[in-house]
DNA sequence: CAAACACAATTGAACGCTCAAGTATTTCTG
DNA sequence: CAGAAATACTTGAGCGTTCAATTGTGTTTG
């Protein structure tokens, strides 16, 4: 291995600042997410993700790539969520492997009660401490970022069919 | 409640962008610190402050202060590195409520042996990934995004008595 | 100075996530 | 077309984090 190049003060100062400020922000969604709709924020993403797919519904594989999420962590999710009959899986005839994952009447509703409170935290911890200028600069840190550690990933690009979902 | 002011299309596009970017970054890191060290991040993260502070030692609450962590979180943390010789606690007969930790050798040598690997893939993930103007950028939006999530927060002014201490 | 309060730290249960392993099903390949 | 490989998903164990409750210690205050 070659020798270590370390972080000089100015880029040290960022990676801290960084990375408190994310540890801190995720804290605050999640808890507020779980006090206010008993969700995890993992969990919303999920039904938030469905929400806006074409017909409600969208197989396992395609949702946890959707969602950078893990198969298994996906799974385990899918489990409780079912559960809590929020989702419902089911597999078509056609293909056999795959699961398809529909948003149900009850999952739709805990995201739409869910959705204020949520957003008003997303600005609260986030867009209102910025300024737009910086905004536009996180969403290009971001997507730099993005396309470095998953240079596949896919964006939902649908047509809007009949357009709703939940906007967070 | 009033009116909910949803995201608009760019704030939207930020905010997943900026979500998946940190979800896959903060996986990238500590999959690469458990693999590489057996360290979770997050206890990489406690050895780093702890050997930079004055006579590398803190008090459990100032620590969990600078880490932004709870004091259960560093209190179950603290019982796995002291488990494994990594930290060690005790208390002054001055103050019988707080408690001192301290890293030792084994903990130093740990740290000093996972550093490159780690500094590496934060360079890898993150710096490597934004121009230096960038950097900067993510410097003041961390540093907004902190004050208003922890108006108290304290950093770490160390006059830097003997000066090593793990860059990461 | 005693009672009430605040502070420092810990504990245990619940829970979500990770990893490795496992089961089905489909597709590729010689 | 049979065997191998790839794909889709699930499972269970292990572990870190959270929350609420608890213990012990210092500090106020009436």
């Amino acid at each position: 291995m070659a020798e270590t190049r370390w972080l000089d003060d100015g880029e040290q100062h960022t990676w801290r600042a960084f990375l408190m400020a994310v540890n801190l922000l995720d804290g605050a969604l999640d808890r507020q997410l779980r006090h206010d709709s008993g969700l995890p924020h993992a969990y919303y993403q999920i039904l938030a993700m469905l929400s806006e797919a074409p017909g409600r519904e969208l197989t396992m594989t395609r949702l946890a790539r959707l969602l950078r999420s893990s198969p298994s962590r996906l799974s385990h999710a899918a489990a409780r969520l079912e559960g809590e009959g929020m989702i419902h899986r089911y597999k078509r005839p056609e293909n056999r492997r795959t699961v398809i994952v529909e948003i149900t009447p009850v999952g739709l509703k805990a995201l739409e009660d869910a959705a204020p409170g949520h957003v008003h935290e997303v600005r609260r911890v986030l867009f209102d401490t910025l300024s737009p200028e910086q905004v536009g600069q996180l969403r290009e840190i971001s997507e730099s970022m993005l396309s470095a550690l998953d240079p596949q990933g896919e964006e939902p690009r649908y047509p809007d069919p009949d357009g709703i979902g939940v906007r967070d």
